[in-house]
DNA sequence: TAGATTGTTAATCGATTAACAATC
DNA sequence: TAGATTGTTAATCGATTAACAATC
């Protein structure tokens, strides 16, 4: 594998993935860089360039088979690595997240759920129980915990962040409207909710 | 203004927005490209180059009003526009977004919500009650809703989205694992929950 | 073998950064 | 006026696309 993918190509891996989901689930055993790239509304060269960053998948002649680059790329996104993940917040929003069952699906563990509330620690969610705050850190370490969704208000994101860090967590998911500021080898991705609206309200502004 | 601002540009709009917001709840009037830069991880030129794109909204020597720039990036965006926003699904995700007062702090104004489950249909969330989908092409129309957030289940967002579109929406917000296929003036901002975590995945195993 | 389609290099395009004159 | 910082053009960098030889 070479070093140094760029981060437009990584950002892409998930939406091929679920492409080529698609195309298995619909029984689709071999599939062409021209045909994936009509499905998609990219161009063929480019498909072709992003597979090359890992590897040729592919065979002249034929194409790609779908099976075996599905699973290729599930293993380059490390999808396969049996991920534990825990969810910080157990108000609405982290509620709904522990019944999304993709997340399941791609390989993402539930191990746990947190929050700070009494009236909804000892719950259960999904089949998790709520446990308080407090046993948090001691939890993702006893545990190695991998991942945590950060659904917490926005005064409580970054000492629990920084928390979680200290623990061994090695990527957040952080839904609240500030930016983490933590040690650079933890994995941060921001989900800021009102970005889509406010980009298609200036679609609707703008046509 | 200047025809065809380039996406990379619009897409920043939403995150300058949030970094405005930020400085004016903390009382600073001005800021000169280079700070704001500093605090965003962005370069000075960047900054000035995507304010550019809509008009000189800073003052040589002096740097930019936070207030005014705040106010001119919300109306670049349209979140001035008084929007009307109903959601189709109220499922535990479609109820988590319900209460999501950021959505209202933007300005996007929640005017109903729907699902096609006896049970949940007539209870109430966030002051809103929930009414049956055959009511939703009636409501859309006669309200003049401009955006709907999609929290359907996968199988009905297809006919769901071709249906509000014919309604009259012009922006869809949707959740669900497909990508749309809908007549070209109809914005779609499609939010794959899974994707920020599989990316997450990928920097664990790759750091 | 002939046809198809990849892998890969080179060309193009667009986005970011640097530089500096304009000006508050 | 002097200092600071924008607005804007030109230079650089990176990402996408085109082209084609390799090969199944």
């Amino acid at each position: 594998m070479k070093e140094d993918i760029s981060l437009s190509v990584i950002k892409r891996l998930p939406r091929y993935y679920r492409f080529l989901e698609m195309l298995k689930v619909n029984g689709i055993a071999r599939i062409s860089s021209k045909e994936l790239a009509e499905r998609m509304g990219l161009t063929a060269s480019q498909i072709r360039h992003d597979f090359n960053c890992f590897g040729g998948f592919g065979q002249q002649g034929y194409g790609y088979n779908v099976e075996v680059l599905y699973k290729e790329i599930g293993d380059i996104l490390g999808l396969n690595d049996g991920d534990t993940m825990i969810i910080v917040g157990a108000g609405n929003l982290g509620r709904a997240l522990a019944s999304h069952d993709t997340f399941e699906k791609r390989g993402f563990k539930l191990v746990g759920l947190f929050d700070s509330d009494e009236k909804i620690i000892g719950t259960e969610i999904n089949g998790i129980k709520v446990q308080g705050a407090d046993n948090l850190e001691k939890f993702v370490r006893s545990n190695r915990v991998d991942i945590a969704i950060l659904t917490v208000p926005k005064a409580a994101v970054q000492p629990t962040a920084e928390l979680l860090a200290a623990a061994g967590v090695k990527g957040l998911m952080n839904f609240a409207y500030t930016e983490l500021d933590l040690p650079e080898d933890i994995a941060v991705s921001n989900v800021h909710l009102s970005d889509p609206l406010m980009y298609l309200s200036y679609r609707i502004k703008n046509k």
